[in-house]
DNA sequence: TCACGATGTATCGACTCGATACGTCGTGAC
DNA sequence: GTCACGACGTATCGAGTCGATACATCGTGA
């Protein structure tokens, strides 16, 4: 769901629409893309519900009418884009924006491991705790199996009626679902080795740096 | 797109509402599922156009009100939905939809390649002649290639900001679409083959059955 | 100078899903 | 027997999303 995806970046830094849908797209990479349409009312809704707030910072060229110099270090340095514009409207998590956004991260119901969520919630499993992170993974994983199932169920009994390319088709789709399943069981794994080695480390008192994958060298 | 899925299907058999559903959600996999507030809208788009049209065959159990055994041998198989139900709405192909659904699968454009559209395209390649099918397969391989140059060159232009879930999430992704791209090789290579072959047995006379994958044991 | 592309905000129509409503019919529990 | 439950069957509604589009500013280069 975009309201978290945007709750999510807007807690690491205020940000306008134009920059968001850039970080977004790029966030959830192949994923997914959201459009202007789905974004602007999203905000909209946001705003009217007091989770974000507008900040309309880097006034419209204020008093010196069309001339064209731009008065601050505008292209200096050639690569931040947040360079002085023209008036953007900046969005900024509120104190409840802040709470509520806690709150769905804390979360980890169906909502959080079906379709349309969970590449956002898994996204943002840097400012997730551990537990919920594994019981998400978890759930996704249960929810994919399941639905594994039910397709090579439906399959077996209609197999001799389809031609070879709805064949190929379901097969190619299953292997891709399969393949996710161990892509999950690999998180899952990591994350409990990190649960361990966090224990550990508590006992034994060492660094506290979870950064590092077990499986990076493999 | 939804409505060339069902004038697919309905060129095979005449179908009603549900059993369709049915069907495509069987033909579609785990790619994706078709609802009931996407299908009935579309077919009464169809039946306004005049593509498609009703026959209200299997009559709503004509004169004798409300007594229990039905007329017909409904569970007489146990196995064929079509039973003797109730006053279903069948709907059938007419000489126009027929037409379309030819010019549709015929087509080989950018529409046939985008995400919405190749999978339904590919489940009907069966009744798609083979230019046409290689010619959407290298179609859809092209545009994959392009998104994994676009997604890899933001993400070189980006990588240190991103914590290390958002970059598992960009790898998965990448991975995916790879993968894809190599299944878009087999396919190609496999029709290609197969003109081959129609080619040779053109010349030589042989018989005419390309059912056979040429991966098949591998 | 002026066309073009990037930046930036915003809306519209079309499509789709999930939930829901309503109704028939067969089956099995009690 | 009867009654609840699940399969079958048609249909609509609200909400979310996309792609196209509109409009405006600004920088760049032909």
């Amino acid at each position: 769901m975009l309201e978290t995806a945007i709750l999510g970046l807007l807690n690491s830094a205020p940000l306008h629409g134009y920059e968001l849908r850039k970080r977004l797209n790029l966030l959830l990479g192949s994923f997914r893309a959201f459009s202007y349409g789905t974004l602007y009312p999203a905000l909209k809704s946001l705003v009217a519900r007091g989770l974000i707030e507008t900040t309309e910072r880097e006034a419209p060229a204020p008093a010196g009418r069309a001339s064209g110099s731009r008065q601050s270090g505008a292209k200096a340095n050639g690569k931040a884009p947040l360079s002085g514009r023209r008036g953007r409207i900046v969005y900024r998590l509120t104190a409840d924006g802040k709470e509520h956004l806690q709150t769905v991260l804390a979360s980890s119901g169906p909502a959080a491991w079906e379709d349309e969520n969970f590449d956002v919630r898994f996204a943002f499993f840097a400012q997730t705790d551990a537990e919920t992170r594994i019981r998400i993974l978890e759930g996704r994983r249960t929810r994919l199996t399941e639905r594994l199932e039910a397709v090579r169920e439906s399959a077996a009994r209609t197999r001799e009626r389809l031609d070879e390319y709805t064949l190929e088709l379901q097969r190619h789709g299953l292997e891709q679902v399969e393949r996710e399943v161990r892509w999950l069981d690999g998180l899952i794994t990591t994350e409990r080795d990190r649960a361990l080695g966090r224990a550990r480390d508590h006992n034994a008192g060492a660094s506290d740096a979870p950064a590092q994958r077990n499986k990076e060298r493999g």
